[in-house]
DNA sequence: ATTTTAATTTACGTTTACGTAAAAGTCAAG
DNA sequence: CTTGACTTTTACGTAAACGTAAATTAAAAT
């Protein structure tokens, strides 16, 4: 039903104290028990996931914190359900922006790539 | 013909320091004039434009000076050419891997996005 | 020729994202 | 019940990527 903190650290293959320092920043809120210690549900797990994913994406912890809001906070008003989207309709741009960048420089990778290939080509028809 | 530190950093808006940083840390490399200043070519500008992106996706300096040298270095051997080729490829694997990362994530958004829409609907329907 | 603006090096400061160690309490196994 | 593995908080340390300030020199503008 729960995990432990050194669970998760293992699963993810990050340590605790990466864990407890997300938690000091206010990303992920694990119960505990009356003991004190930490507990996380399947949810806490997930957005555990996203952190490590919005991390590889090169988003700070301050950007996934905002982002991560979007999801778990209630947004019972109107005016901040739109709010919400409008912060979401501009994150969502941002990403997209991303995926272009990213395919841009693919596609100059690619063609490095071939360049070389015919070189390491033409080399072999000599030597 | 050249532009001057203060010329690029008002282009890319970052600061000189920053641009002198890149140096220090051999992405680099511009030439000098007898007083020592430092002249940047449209090479360098390019470069500096390559380091920028690959900030953007997340990638440390380290690995983006690895990059940089697939260009850069004239990688005259059989053996190097393999060795570039093989390197390059790999990070292509990675390139490519971000992009559907991302695009996972975009798709994530998007129907976060169509949630959060179809409840402002209902509001506008009660209120 | 002299201000003003821009550049250089040197060097210490700062933030982010953790690592690491210490001291103390807790849980699980034998 | 004790040993050992795990967890907690507190706190100092660190690497990366710059910021910032000082002292000096050079270039541009008036």
């Amino acid at each position: 039903m729960y995990y432990t903190i050194s669970q998760l650290a293992e699963q993810f293959d990050i340590s605790t104290r990466t864990i407890r320092y997300y938690e000091e920043r206010g990303l992920i809120s694990p119960i505990r028990t009356e003991s004190g210690q930490r507990l996380y549900t399947k949810k806490d797990r997930a957005v555990l996931k996203l952190i490590l994913r919005g991390k590889r994406f090169g988003f700070s912890l301050e950007e996934i914190h905002e982002m991560i809001s979007l999801f778990d906070n209630d947004r019972t008003g109107r005016k901040q359900l739109e709010k919400t989207i409008a912060y979401g309709e501009q994150k969502l741009k941002e990403v997209t922006e991303r995926i272009e960048d990213l395919m841009q420089l693919k596609q100059e990778m690619e063609s490095i790539l071939a360049d070389f290939r015919e070189r390491l080509q033409k080399m072999e028809g000599t030597k």
